[in-house]
Order: C-alpha cells, then structure tokens, then sequence
DNA sequence: CTATAAACGTA
DNA sequence: CGTACGTTTATAGA
C-alpha cells in the first residue's frame, strides 16, 4: 500500500538513449521518403513507450545536453575529448524528438554548460525529497551513484534500447560489489575510457572494490596509499591526482537550478493533432496506435479538468418556408451542407452561431430555397464543389460562396492538407465530430446531421479564419473560391472523347505490343514479363550481361533513360525492341483507362483536385486529363480522340508560352531577360545568342538547345551536374555554360539566391499574389533534406505565381462567357493551356474573351505571350 | 487485400 | 545531384 500511493517520477536522459538507439537501428530501415533519417527517434520513442505503459508514471521529463561542451569540459580540457562528433545524421533528429516529445506534453528539459545526466540528478534528488518514487532511465554508468532506495536507475542492455535493466541497490551491490553512492569511487579508480578519463593502470573492478573494502573510503585510500603494496600500489600513487580529478567530475551536480521542479512535470495530456502530425511527417505509421494508447489512458484521467465542449444544437427540420423565413431571417455567414447522393441534393443543413435547421431535399424545398442559395448572402462550406455541383444539377447555381474550409485549411498548410471537415474540427477546434461508426448496423453515436455540419463548418471557419494572412485570406477569396465555381462548371462539361478513334488505335496498339513483344523473346531466347523490373534485371544484367546501370532501391534501373544509354554502349537488339513495347503498351494503358471513362453522355468527366497540389497548382483525377501524350507523333492520335461535343462547332486551345521564365523575368528585373521578352525575338535564339555572344541569327540548334535546358532548369534549381547529364556534356561544360549564363543574366542567379534566403528567415515562399508555401527544412542540418527544400523553395514561387495567373484568367473567362450569354465553356486546365468548347457563331467573341484575360491576368514587367489554337480535335487545335 | 517501388505520362 | 503532379503494374507482406 506504502508505494504504490506514491507518485511516480520518470526522468530519461534524451542524448545518451537517443544516441544508443541510433546505432542500434538501421537507418535504411528508418528513414523517411525525402531523407530525414529516424533511427535515433524512432528508437527513443518506442522505448519510450514501453516505458510509460509499464511504469505508469504520475510526473515525467527528458533531459538532454545542448553541446558537448560543459562545466567538466573546461575544467578538465581532455574531457571526452576523445569523442568523435557525433554524427550530423544523428543531430538533425534531436529537434525533431523534441518536437515529438512537446507533442506528447512531455517536458524537455537542457541547459547550457549542464550534461543531461546533472538535470536527472538534480530531479532525482529533488523528487526522493518530495516523496516520489523516482525512476532515472540512462545510457551512463556515472548515474549509478543516484540509486537509492527510493531512486531506481533503467539501463539499457548492450544489444540497444528495447531491453532496460533495473538497478536498485541490491542489484547494483550485485553487480559491482559495491553500494551505489561508492560506485564513482571505483569508476575513479578505474577510470572511464568513453569519457577520456584515465584511472588507475592494473586496475580494475576488482582491485579497487577490494581497496575500498579494506580502507572503507576513498579518501582513507587516497590518504594511506603508501600501504598499498606491489606494482598496482606504485601506480595508484603515481595516479593520485588523476584518481581525485576523475572523482571530481564524475560527481553528478544534483543542484542544478532549473525551472521546473518534480512537482510541475505530472503527466500532461498530449495534443493529439500534433502527435499525428509529427508522426505522419517522420512517417511514423506503426508508433501512433501505440501512442494513442497511452493517450487513452491520459485523457481519461484530464477528462475531468478540461473544459467542456460547446454544446452541439438541436438541428430543427421545418417547413420549406419557415426554413426559407429562418435563412432570409439569418444575419451574417450562413454554414451550409449539401448531402450528396447520386450526384443530386439528398439533404441540405444550414447553421448561424447558436442555431441549425435542415430538411430533405424536394422539389418544395427547391424552389423555397433556390432564391436564397442563388443570392449574394454569404455562405460557409466544407468542401463546396462536389455540393456546388450537386445543386447544379439541380438547376441552382450556388451565390455568395465566402469560404470554403477545407480550401482554406489546405492553404494555411498545402504540405498536410486535411481533406474533411473532421480533421479540421479535431485540429482547430479540438473537439470530435460525432461520426456513426460504420462497422455497426445499428450505431451506438449517432453521426452530426447535416445542420451540425454547417454548424461545425461555420465554426471551423471562424478558426481557420483567424489564422490565415491578409494575404492568404485574399488568394482565398479572389482567387480560390471563383475558381472553385469554374472547375465545378468544367466538371459537369467534361470533354467528348470518341470511343470510336481510341478503339482503332487500341487495335494497332494491340497488334505493334504483341509483335515486339515475340520478336523481344526471341532476341534473348525466352519469354519474360516485360513489365516486370525484377525480370528484366535478370536479363539484361546476369543473362546478357551488360553493365549495372543507376542502382534503386531494389537493384538497378531499367528505365527508358539508361536503356538509351545502354544502347548507346552495348548495343542489342532487345534493347530497343524492349523500349518500343513500353511505349506501345503505355499508350494502350492509357487508351483504356480513358475509354472506360466515357460516360453515357460520350464525354469524360475528370475531377479537379484543388488542394492537391503544394504550389497552388490543381491536380486531375479520375482520369488524369493533365498528362494526356502530345509528345511523339504516334501518341497525338490520343489528343485526336478529344472533340467537339455535340451542339458545338469546334475547340479552342490556349497556352501561355514560357510563362514561367517570364515570371522569373518579373521577378528577378533581369534587365537582358526583360528585354528578350519585350523584343520579340525567340526567347532561346535571344538568349543563346546572348550567352555564346553570337548574332542571333548565327545561333545554331545546339546552342539554342543548350540554353533552353538551361533556361527551363533554373526554374527548377538544376546544378551542373543535372544539366551535363541531361545534355550528355561534360560537366565542366557545363558549368562552363552556367558561368556564361549568369555573367549575361546575373540578376536571375540574384533573384534566385535572395529568394532561397528570404525563404529561410520567413520559413516560407510567396507568390507574387501572396500565397505562401511553409518549408521547414530550409533550417534542416540534414544535407539532403535541406538542399531538397532550397530547390522547391526556389520553383515555388515561380510555378505558384503561373499557376495564380492561370486561375485567375481561368475564372475569368468561364464568368465572362457566362455574362455575355455565350454557350461555349472551359472544359480543361492544364497548368499553361486551356481547352474551350466553342458553340456554332461564338468563335470571335470567345477567342477575343480568352485572349483578353489570359493576356491580362496579371500586370507584369513583361508582357504574358498567349498562343491560340483552332481545330475539331484536341491535336489540330493544338497547333 | 493493401502498401510500396518502379516506370512514365504531363506542365 | 531538376520542380509539381496521377496512374498503372508487379511484387511483397498481412
């Protein structure tokens, strides 16, 4: 009864067992996508785990050092000199566990010129004081002289951090013979090599438990060294000082001023939101049940002292025209949420801050509603397009969109998007959305009704709100939420694709695949799976035996790059035979996946991802109609498939040429690049002619090739490597090149280098429009991760700018062609170009709308080029 | 049945 | 050792 009503104190030291781990894991095994390696938190935390759960403690903290420098260091110079820095692989994860450790509400705890091991001192004597039962989890053997009876040491086993060996006096006793307070006096004696601090020659454990059995006491040894006898009797009084000096520092301070005491450091609940984050980031997927786990456990005991939720309104179900009274009634946003089934409105809910009503939907409450739906009162949506949609179809066209949610959510972080109204209630509100569980037939918690999602939304809104810039707040609604109008409309459109031309060529497609294919066979003597990697390793590299190329993750490339190059060296037949199937079978795959996408309407529907991208692009799904072949000849056949639909006259394409550069060109101020554009010379013949310090018209094709390269790969921060090997030029070459470049265009090299800077005081980018992309890893120590975000900082303000530029001119047109009263619509984006339907008579009046407002979307230092295509299908027009 | 890696299409 | 996406296939593990 005694103990187990004490409260429990834990205190780890974060370095050593941190540390510890990191060697024990492999990184390889630990590591995230982008290269941040995870071993040594990864370790630390599962420890961890375990730990609390089988300890259950009331109070804990992690200490860890801040440098290898401290108070032992200066006096004692030599002190773990010996030490090789630890590696920068194992320091970048240090903040990142702290990161995880303040999401999990545990204290983290450090201090300048103090090593971890002094803090848990500290605590440890403080907390026996106070009457805690006091656990200390350590890497170092020094902490063995805390053990009391009320104080019990954890440490880790040889083989790593999973196993801890629990030393109480009796344990510590047995082990080394001597009580714990007495242990650095043997570790003086013998000295402790990991931290550089000679003891004793001859001796060691045994000889100096022995002397401190016959002299008692360290200084009753120091004092009566002479009676020590034979040759370890000489040493020890040659080493006297040595044996005072690594006693002195091997003393753990145990008052050490810190701001916390035992009694602050009781078990916090943790911010679930953030724990989730930080795991998903580090891509710790099997560590947050574990954690969730524990938090359970935690949350029940904090349930009682935290604050109550708002309390969910009754949503009222009334007539269509009191509903319609209560709305027109509403002052201010209103939250609203389309139940979507089929495509068509099934229920609609409505909230203000204190109340919500909702009904189903018919056509009463249609025409009660339309009006009011229709008008300028402003409206709050979780995810409006597919509900945007739904009331098309229902014949209203939505008014007064003021904010959507999830697009807002997905602007303030583009990187980890929440993609429902659930994960916004749980991170802004910290609250749950009640959610029927779909595993029970009949649920125990009912799910919120439509008018509590409108009333979660409105509030969600009013948080989300309060977090966004005045600038992001403007990409918000000048920008995302008119766009979101146009996609829905260009969803519903979709684009005519004709079954016919793609079965014909699927036919061919057939045919070409299945002759390559037997005729690849039989250049290599057997029958592989030629879309297997794994099989053609076999081939190519044991069974032909041409040289390794690039290595992956799982052996070595075979992709359509280093088969070229591997014809270039070792030429063989299956080779080509090899690279022409691919092509063959790619488009046939993509022939299919189109053709089963043809809706009974013959046209194909894609969906728009708008928070999808991290620069501000969109992105296509279900199918993708953004990487749609143009490139080769063969594959156009594809984009011929693509027509006018019926009850329309003829396509329409437009593209912004080089609207990236010109963006840099913006940007930068780069007198000669504004001026290329302003001429209204070749971009690349300009610049070429610039860089070689040729005439124009003497530019040849391989200089305008090679500056194109150049050009393109700075938007994209291509070093000089990338650039010799896309261009197979020596490297020197290519730096060569790059040195001419910036000696003509040095304000681009200027720009480009101020904005990676600017990125790394902000913590993130800006579009000219004010959208802004975090980049937390700009501060990384990690080399790989850190140079990997300087090259998506330096893009993505060019490729978010072009990609503002577009939306606005997209939603441009798509509203001008709707105030003129034209039929003819945007069906596609993509990126640069805009595909439009035109109706019998419009051409004139649509192209005049296209050009305007692509040409006019922004005001930059150089003019915005737009090319403008005309024909019956997607291949002619796009010529 | 699900997750990952490789490959490849676009801007 | 060039940014941003989505889809398919093979393959391995649950």
């Amino acid at each position: 009864m005694t103990d187990s009503a004490k409260p429990t104190l834990l205190v780890v030291d974060g370095h050593s067992l941190a540390y510890r781990a990191f060697f024990a894991l492999p990184v390889d095994n630990f590591s995230t996508k982008d290269g941040q390696h995870t071993n040594g938190i990864y370790g630390f935390l599962a420890m961890l785990i375990n730990l609390i759960k089988a300890e259950q403690p009331t109070h804990m903290a992690v200490a860890f050092d801040t440098s290898r420098q401290s108070f032992r260091s200066r006096e004692y110079t030599e002190y773990k000199a010996n030490r090789s820095e630890s590696p920068s692989e194992f320091k970048g994860q240090i903040p990142l566990l702290q990161d995880c450790l303040a999401a999990m509400s545990i204290t983290v705890l450090q201090k300048e010129d103090i090593e971890a091991d002094d803090i848990l001192a500290t605590l440890a004597t403080q907390g026996a004081e106070q009457g805690f039962d006091v656990l200390v989890c350590s890497g170092d053997r020094d902490t063995i002289q805390l053990v009391t009876d009320d104080i019990t040491l954890l440490y880790p086993n040889v083989q790593g951090v999973s196993q801890l060996k629990r030393y109480d006096t009796a344990a510590v006793i047995e082990r080394y013979g001597v009580r714990p307070e007495q242990y650095p006096d043997i570790a003086a004696l013998v000295g402790e090599t990991s931290d550089n601090l000679p003891g004793v020659p001859k001796v060691g454990e045994k000889t100096a438990v022995k002397w401190l059995g016959q002299f008692g006491s360290l200084d009753a040894l120091l004092e009566n060294a002479d009676k020590v006898t034979g040759v370890v009797g000489q040493n020890l009084r040659e080493h006297l000082d040595d044996v005072r000096r690594n006693r002195a520092l091997n003393r753990l301070l145990r008052d050490v001023v810190l701001p916390v005491g035992p009694q602050d450091l009781a078990v916090q609940p943790m911010d679930a939101q953030a724990v989730r984050d930080i795991f998903a980031r580090l891509e710790f997927k099997t560590l947050i049940p574990r954690v969730a786990e524990l938090a359970g456990i935690e949350q029940q005991m904090a349930a009682v002292t935290s604050a109550a939720a708002v309390p969910m309104p009754v949503a009222a179900e009334p007539s269509p025209a009191d509903l319609r009274a209560w709305l027109d009634a509403a002052s201010g946003e209103v939250g609203v949420t389309t139940v979507v089934e089929g495509g068509l409105p099934r229920r609609v809910g409505f909230a203000t801050a204190d109340a919500a009503a909702e009904a189903t939907w018919t056509p009463e409450v249609s025409e009660a509603l339309a009006e009011w739906l229709q008008s300028t009162a402003p409206k709050v949506f979780s995810d409006a397009k597919p509900q945007v949609k739904a009331l098309r179809r229902a014949g209203i066209r939505l008014g007064g969109l003021a904010f959507d949610t999830i697009v807002a959510g997905w602007l303030l972080r583009p990187s980890f998007p929440d993609k429902t109204l659930a994960h916004l209630v749980d991170r802004y509100l910290d609250e749950k959305l009640p959610e029927a569980d779909p595993t029970q037939l009949v649920p125990e918690t009912e799910g919120a009704t439509p008018g509590q999602l409108s009333w979660f939304t409105l509030r969600v809104a009013d948080s989300v709100r309060g977090e966004l810039a005045a600038s992001v707040a403007a990409v918000l609604s000048d920008i995302e939420l008119p766009t979101l109008l146009a996609l829905a409309d260009m969803e519903l459109a979709g684009v005519a694709v004709s079954h016919e031309k793609l079965a014909a060529f699927s036919v061919d497609l057939d045919e070409r695949a299945d002759a390559l294919a037997e005729r690849a066979y039989a250049a290599i003597g057997r029958e592989v799976n030629l879309g297997s990697p794994k099989q053609l390793q076999e081939v190519l590299f044991d069974e032909l035996q041409l040289p390794k190329t690039r290595k992956t993750k799982t052996g070595y490339s075979t992709d359509a790059a280093v088969l070229a190059d591997l014809q270039d060296t070792n030429p063989h037949p299956f080779l080509d035979l090899l690279l022409q199937h691919r092509e063959a079978t790619k488009l046939r795959q993509i022939i299919e996946s189109l053709d089963t996408a043809i809706g009974a309407d013959r046209r194909v529907h894609t969906t728009y991802v708008q928070t999808g991208s991290q620069t501000g692009r969109l992105s296509s799904t279900d199918p993708n109609l953004q990487n749609i072949p143009v490139r080769t000849s063969e594959s156009r056949r594809i984009r011929a498939a693509f027509e006018a639909g019926e009850g329309y006259e003829t396509l329409l394409t437009a593209d912004y040429s080089q609207i990236e550069m010109r963006i840099m060109a913006h940007l930068s101020e780069d007198p000669g690049l504004v001026e290329a554009f302003n001429s209204g010379e070749d971009l690349h013949r300009f610049v070429g002619a610039r860089v070689f310090g040729v005439p124009p018209e003497d530019v040849t094709p391989a200089m305008r090739t090679k500056v194109k390269a150049m050009s393109y790969g700075l938007v994209y921060g291509l070093s000089a490597f990338g650039l010799s090997k896309q261009l197979r030029i020596e490297q020197t070459e290519a730096k060569q090149l790059m040195m001419e470049y910036f000696a003509r265009f040095g304000a681009v090299r200027d720009y480009l280098r101020s904005s990676v800077e600017h990125a790394k005081i902000d913590g993130y980018t800006e579009t000219i429009f004010g959208r802004r992309r975090p980049f937390p890893d700009l501060a990384s120590p990690n080399r790989v991760l850190r140079e990997n975000a300087e090259r998506a900082a330096l893009n993505a303000p060019i490729q978010g700018s072009a990609a503002d530029i577009m939306k606005i001119a997209l939603f441009r047109i798509h509203d001008d062609f709707a105030a003129h009263d034209l039929r003819s619509r945007v069906l596609l984006q993509i990126h640069d170009e805009l595909v439009v339907e035109i109706a019998p008579g419009e051409w004139d009046a649509a192209e005049r709308i296209v050009r305007e407002r692509m040409g006019g979307a922004a005001e930059l230092s150089v003019p915005l080029d737009v090319q403008i295509g005309r024909g019956d299908d997607w291949n002619e027009a796009g010529h």
